[in-house]
RNA sequence: GGCGCUAUCGUCUAACGGUUAGGACGGAGCCCUCUCAAGGCUUAAAUACGGGUUCGAUUCCCGUUAGCGCUACCA
């Protein structure tokens, strides 16, 4: 039964690419019924947030999908340590006396990758415990296997057989000098101890496999199947970040923005995977049917926003397609908590009376706001008259189109059939057409030219509203 | 610098060495129409560059260029 794990680290908001991740271990484990793990990569004490683990939870919460086995590292660290020195006492690790000096460390290495530090890796074993028995900080180094040096092999699933001589790695660390387990030993441990099958993860890690490989191997574990995912990179190319790029890179953007859980998630599938069968517009089990990792592409894919647009274009269509397809009840009420929280005075009634006529008209759900606000505005905003009068017509006809347009309202039942009926007629005594008829009253009506269709829209107002607004109308011409 | 990965329309992608290089989004145009949408139809738009291998390369190999990643006591 494969085990799959996706372990974000809390240092953030939940970004779109781990996002991603998450969708694909999901998708990957519900298709040969497997199990899906949640696990918090939080040893790194000093950056982690309360914030970061909160807006994690948030936008997977958002996602709906769900997992079945929950971890956290930091309450594992004993499991982390124990790996650790096991390996140290296989002499597969050492310790390092070096001082950390923070950014000396990270000098240009002109002259070929850094290995480690002289002295400590041929360090003898009773200098080394005679040291840390005087309590001289250390941190535990994997002894990279260099003498004589050797090729480190692995298949990935996506990028094919991957190989790295030993003398390009360096000695890495596993435990701090804190005795803080470091990434690579935590997430090793984790996944051996959670015999995780599959690592499905960013191709940023592809490179650190080699440790792993090299770790799995030291704690004598069977090493999982690796799947490495092309990034998603900004539309210049860079990596998402949010100083660079502000809130497009976070999940919740997409939530607050008003689009659904599910075209999320199928816009993400489409970055990075094809189903190979042009499918583009998948429902969640389709999804899972279609998802494989032969399906994975290899070669970074773009969020395509800007600055005028943070959404990519694609994910809004998929969005809009989405909520013509919902059903009208489903809809409205998921369009007023928009409504209200741009300060509409909407409720439940009337919103079930607006959706269908804007079903076609919104592509995110808060469009809403600026779609169909006048619906549940006692004054509308204010415009100019230049808006009331017609095509091909003039400030003259615009009045005459309203003053007959009240006088006819008036006396008419608020039905499609009779105000289509009514106002056609009224158009054709007036020798107009009926477009330049019509215009006027939507404009009077719903404050701007783009509305939803008139009848419609004059029958969830009412008479009382439209009559009201006609008047206003009229008074701004004359 | 070293090591690794990648390269098809603007974007996401398809094409077991043989296709008029396909689809989608977005763009343009037309139709429909009370405006806006929705819908229908049409259209422009790509194999980074240079060498091989082959009867034949988008596809395989090499090089160049470009981009990305790793090179921390971050993950």
């Amino acid at each position: 039964m494969p085990r799959v794990r996706f372990a974000p680290s809390p240092t953030g908001y939940l970004h779109i690419g781990s996002a991603r991740t998450f969708i694909f271990n999901w998708l990957f484990a519900r298709h040969c019924q497997g199990t899906m793990i949640l696990r918090i990569d939080d040893t790194d004490v000093e950056r982690n947030t309360q914030a970061s683990l909160d807006s994690i939870f948030d936008g997977l919460k958002w996602l709906d999908l769900g997992w079945d086995e929950f971890y956290r590292q930091s309450e594992r660290l004993e499991l982390h340590r124990r790996m650790a020195w096991e390996i140290f006492e296989k002499d597969l690790a050492y310790r390092d006396f070096t001082p950390a000096t923070g950014e000396d460390d990270v000098k240009s290495r002109e002259d070929g990758p850094w290995l480690f530090h002289a002295g400590m890796r041929e360090m003898t074993r009773e200098e080394s415990d005679r040291r840390a028995a005087s309590g001289e900080p250390f941190v535990l180094r994997f002894r990279v296997p260099r003498d004589p040096e050797r090729t480190v092999n692995f298949e990935d699933a996506v990028y094919g057989s991957q190989a790295k001589s030993t003398a390009d790695i360096e000695d890495f660390a596993l435990l701090r000098s804190n005795g803080v387990p470091t990434y690579h030993m935590a997430s090793c441990a984790d996944d051996a101890d959670l015999r995780i099958s599959h690592i499905i993860r960013g191709q940023d890690h592809l490179t650190n496999t080699f440790k792993h490989v090299l770790l799995f191997e030291a704690a004598g574990a069977a090493p999982p199947v690796f799947a490495h995912l092309p990034l998603l990179i900004a539309p210049d190319g860079s990596k998402l970040s949010k100083r660079k790029h502000g809130p497009v890179v976070s999940v919740t953007t997409y939530r607050d923005g008003g689009f659904l859980p599910h075209a999320y998630i199928n816009f993400l599938c489409l970055l990075g995977w094809s189903p190979k069968n042009d499918r583009e517009q998948m429902t969640r089990q389709e999804l899972v049917d279609a998802f494989s990792l032969d399906g994975v592409n290899r070669s970074n894919a773009v969020v395509n926003f800007s600055e005028e647009d943070p959404f990519d274009p694609k994910a809004v269509w998929l969005n809009a397609e989405l909520i013509r397809q919902m059903e009208l009840d489903e809809l409205s009420a998921q369009l007023l908590p928009f409504a209200r929280s741009a300060g509409l005075a909407a409720d439940a009634a009337k919103m079930r009376k607006v959706a269908p006529l804007i079903r076609e008209r919104i592509k995110t759900l808060r469009d809403v706001t600026s779609v169909a606000d006048f619906f549940f505005l006692d004054k509308l905003p204010p415009y100019g008259k230049a808006e009331l009068i017609p095509q091909k017509g003039d400030e003259a006809m615009a009045l005459a189109v309203l003053t007959r347009g009240r006088e006819t309202l008036s006396g008419v039942e608020f039905t499609h059939d009779s105000l289509d009926c009514s106002l056609r007629a009224a158009a054709q005594e007036m020798k107009i057409k009926a477009g330049q008829m019509f215009q006027p009253i939507r404009v009077a009506v719903c404050g701007r030219k783009n509305a939803p269709p008139l009848f419609e829209t004059l029958e969830v107002l009412g008479k009382e509203t439209t009559l009201a607004r006609i008047g206003e109308a009229i008074a701004m011409l004359q």
